[in-house]
DNA sequence: GCCGGAACTGTACTTTGGTGCAATGGTGGA
DNA sequence: TCCACCATTGCACCAAAGTACAGTTCCGGC
């Protein structure tokens, strides 16, 4: 699964580089170097249109367009997916969230903001409402600020030497990192912390 | 993160104890036992009414309900919705996609069928056939029988020794099955496997 | 000023993970 | 029968992960 992030300028975001740090970033006049299964993101900057952004030829197989706006609406929403987009959300969207928007996309799913979901559905406003709170990153809330970039990155199986380049310190001081999560989380190894960080059993 | 199945007899359908081997089932009498963060799964039987199903207090906190319903449809996905559920599936769904599920809804979404959503939102169809067939279930069909049994403890982060044990054979031999999985598959090392088993992007 | 915590780094060490090469035995198809 | 694939294992080797111990700087609170 590889990630492409399509803008005026090749320049990327620091949360996306977060959320796939082997994501690779394109203009749009190189869209067509995006080869192989994975998700484009296409970021949709303030005033343009859904139409002039996303190629009209659609997806290829196994690939999936997500629209990043600047400026999300009810309208834009549904204006991607009628443009054959798997999703849309905000361009300054958390690493977590994206992460999660290409879980959902990549297994059949639309990502559809809670906003839309909620006028659309009608009447389930107060589950909206509750899940709000309850976003309990236990283990956010037990890390440094340092130590919970180093979980995010090891969540997303870089190695410590990718993390070390990524957030210019040493191998070591990685490790350092490391063993102080594992401590304050209960964990034995980088495996567990991923599952923990990504939300899965055990 | 823990799971509760609820069914009129406490009696667990396999593809629930293959998705979550460590999930509790309960009868309706007993829902209280169910204490601490996880997922309640509550299982509608043909006939039977969704509000007569989930309690009225709804989920405590850092809890999710979800409806596994015998014969869903859409009316029945919007009155769970209503009743409080954080999602709607099929009793019958594959352990993949209760997974995905229990992912989703843990992390503070929405779990909604994709029938529902293509009624919906309208106009979406075609990405939706599309992405019906690609689904992410390539690796399970290119390992072996073994290695698939390899994979899904290393997925759980197991280690190499505990898998050996559990699988009466050599460390060695873990090792060889590996070696053999990160080649079919295209992947490093085991952090990126449980990412992929896992049904996580990259 | 002192103290604690965070961020950072080094040397050295043990353990775990992963590969290369080699070998055995079984099974099922051409 | 021969070949391909699977499951198994041993030995050796290298790389990566993780720990122990020690040390630096900076910052904010008491």
């Amino acid at each position: 699964m590889q990630h492409w992030f399509i803008d005026r300028q090749p320049i990327a975001l620091p949360t996306w580089c977060e959320a796939f740090p082997e994501s690779h970033v394109l203009s749009r006049a190189q869209v067509g170097l995006a080869s192989g299964a994975g998700v484009l993101w296409f970021r949709l900057r303030s005033g343009e249109l859904v139409d002039d952004l996303l190629p009209t030829a659609g997806p290829a197989v196994g690939q999936y367009f997500v629209v990043l706006s600047d400026e999300p609406d009810e309208e834009i929403v549904l204006q991607c997916m009628a443009a054959g987009a798997a999703g849309c959300c905000n361009s300054h969207a958390a690493p977590e969230v994206l992460r999660q928007v290409a879980l959902v996309v990549a297994n059949g799913g639309l990502w559809v903001g809670q906003s839309l979901l909620r006028r659309v559905m009608g009447g389930t406003a107060r589950i909206i409402e509750q899940r709000q709170q309850s976003r309990s990153d236990d283990w956010s809330v037990l890390l440094s600020e340092r130590e919970t970039q180093v979980a995010r990155l090891v969540a997303g199986a870089s190695s410590n030497k990718e993390i070390a380049r990524q957030l210019s310190i040493s191998e070591r001081t990685v490790k350092a990192h490391l063993t102080s999560i594992f401590e304050k989380l209960g964990l034995r190894d980088r495996l567990q912390l991923s599952l923990r960080i990504n939300g899965l059993p055990l």
